[in-house]
DNA sequence: AATTAGCACTCTCAACGTTAGAGTGCTAAT
DNA sequence: ATTAGCACTCTAACGTTGAGAGTGCTAATT
């Protein structure tokens, strides 16, 4: 285990690394924290960290910078997690409440303010409830063989689908239509309308059917609609200088595999999980350029009512203590929002 | 005015410069191109067409490329038009087709096909008609205080709203509300609904307050959703190699300012806009790094009814004749979806 | 008069050597 | 146990050099 004094000296190199990104020394070390002790005490403990795998030496004679155990070890004993600022709070409340008017999302609005205040990539999915169940269904003819079926489940989520009808209608006839399964349908999941079989016509049957599909392809979809904002914070840091890796980056986040990319799915409950560096093998495995990154992932919503996830991504050199108190008084706003809409 | 041999070397320089990204020299068109003369005649014309304007030299003793005055000239005399093979037609066919299960948005998936089809960015705007209409509205309730306002609009465009209700309703109550209003807006735009003044309660007041402000928000967006789409094709061309060019281009199109960095007004009826360079005073002043930037802009949609615009960023050197034919080809696409749902 | 071969000249790029500076590890003194 | 001193190491920046690619010019050729 680490001695008071090696827990604080890599305290303040961590500190020192991640505000500078330039390996720290031990005279700059000593002349900027007020240590009790010289550069060459310095020198000594944090030889012995380097020995037990906290810090590592990019070249031999130069600073030091911490490892991913280094990381590891400070975010779960040395760091304090203090509460967001009060101004931090309301800033992020002020934004939210711009949210009445007009906004499309409420969730792409989330991911940029996220990444916004913790300046880095923030990934936030839309709230995904066990099975979604069918509120309301709407049929609005296009064309005499075109028409528009709004879906809108539960959680306020709507979905919209193209339909070709099998014979032709007219708004009349799709409104009523839409009055009888209106009636069927309401409340039930995608299981629940598998197994009725009421009566229909075959314009009906049609539509059943298309909600049906929908309805599982919402199921199935976990995290499938995820929002990514301000990648542009993270490309800027000094680790992103080389554009290879700035290309490996928008390869795994630019087509829309990010919900593969983020490790959603290791999320336990309420807390806010950190994954730091190859931690995380899946990511690991994906890029070269990922190992040297760290993901923060929290959730939000109501348990068992809906929920879903939000994540911020950045280089390993991170405020980790700011990002986690962002990450988790945001997810607090959203369920909070969540349940507002219950 | 140019002779015939110096527009075939123009043309070859271009066609050379565009693949190999590197300075054309007169050894090596000679032996790729099969021109009729000798490497030193080559020169002599290169350094007339440099006197004109139309090519010029990175660095003394390195070979030509291309100016905007160059590629203008290309674009506009030299460049053969060609249709797109058929291969490629029913490519971007056939993924549009895909379109029919679970895509959210088509217009995102537009912007998708067409970003992997040219190699570059793709921006791609929602259909905008001169002044909506309302086509159907639906009232969902979530909570004794709360409901959602879903808005049918025409070119099956869908809003949703959130509201907070002045007065408890029920869902009955809601779905009565929603009946009365459809019968009196059904067909209007905004500014028709302005000059309506029926007998109406509370909460309908309210209700249509909320629907008339949405569809002026609508009516005025004009180009506001924008979809980008595969911008690590133009990250991965050798003119970003330098990291803060990247940045640069990041910070005029990751915020929501896409609309405003594409010059989409510029469009002038059916065909293709071609902007080289710093022919877009707007861009050019925006960003340094826009100026080395060529976009391609068209539009889709029946003219009158309700249009869009499609539009290609990437460098300077850029295949324009293949791009050309695609932005052409796949607007030709999207103007047939259109008039289908009308 | 147009074309071309030959050649001197220029510029880039990569490799190499050099140097200043920062930071360490070790040792001996406190 | 701590620290001052010092030799050692490594990087980053800079200048130098040489090879290679490509041009512009001139004189010869068609």
């Amino acid at each position: 285990m680490l001695t008071e004094r090696q827990s604080l000296i890599l305290e303040f190199v961590i500190r020192d690394y991640v505000e500078s990104a330039v390996p720290a020394a031990s005279q700059s070390l000593s002349r900027k924290y007020r240590i009790g002790v010289s550069p060459a005490t310095i020198r000594h403990e944090m030889a012995e960290l380097e020995e037990d795998g906290y810090l590592r030496q990019p070249h031999t004679s130069a600073g030091r910078i911490p490892t991913e155990k280094g990381y590891r070890f400070y975010v779960e004993y040395l760091m304090r997690e203090e509460e967001l600022s009060w101004e931090a709070q309301q800033t992020i409340r002020h934004q939210f409440h711009q949210l009445e008017q007009g906004q499309e999302s409420w969730v792409q609005l989330a991911a940029s303010i996220l990444a916004r205040s913790v300046q880095n990539a923030a990934v936030v999915t839309a709230p995904h409830s066990a099975a979604c169940r069918i509120k309301h269904l709407e049929l609005v003819s296009l064309h005499e063989h075109r028409a528009l079926l709004v879906l809108v489940l539960d959680q306020a989520r709507l979905k919209q689908q193209m339909l070709t009808l099998d014979e032709p209608c007219t708004q009349d006839e799709l409104s009523l239509v839409a009055g009888r399964l209106n009636q069927i349908l309401a409340g039930s999941s995608a299981n629940e309308i598998a197994i009725k079989n009421p009566e229909l016509s075959s314009v009906e049957r049609q539509v059943m059917a298309e909600v049906q599909s929908i309805m599982r392809a919402v199921d199935e979809g976990g995290f499938d609609e995820a929002y990514l904002e301000g990648l542009r914070h993270i490309l800027s840091q000094p680790e992103f200088a080389s554009s290879d890796r700035v290309l490996a980056l928008l390869e795994l986040l630019d087509e829309h595999n990010l919900t593969r990319t983020i490790p959603f799915r290791t999320l336990a409950g309420e807390g806010v999980t950190v994954i730091i560096g190859a931690d995380n093998p899946r990511l690991a495995q994906a890029s070269e350029t990922m190992r040297e990154c760290s993901v923060i992932v929290g959730s939000y919503g109501a348990p068992g009512i809906a929920s879903g996830a939000l994540a911020v991504l950045g280089p390993m050199r991170m405020r980790y203590s700011h990002t986690i108190s962002t990450v988790r008084y945001l997810a607090s706003v959203m369920s909070e929002l969540i349940s507002q809409q219950y």
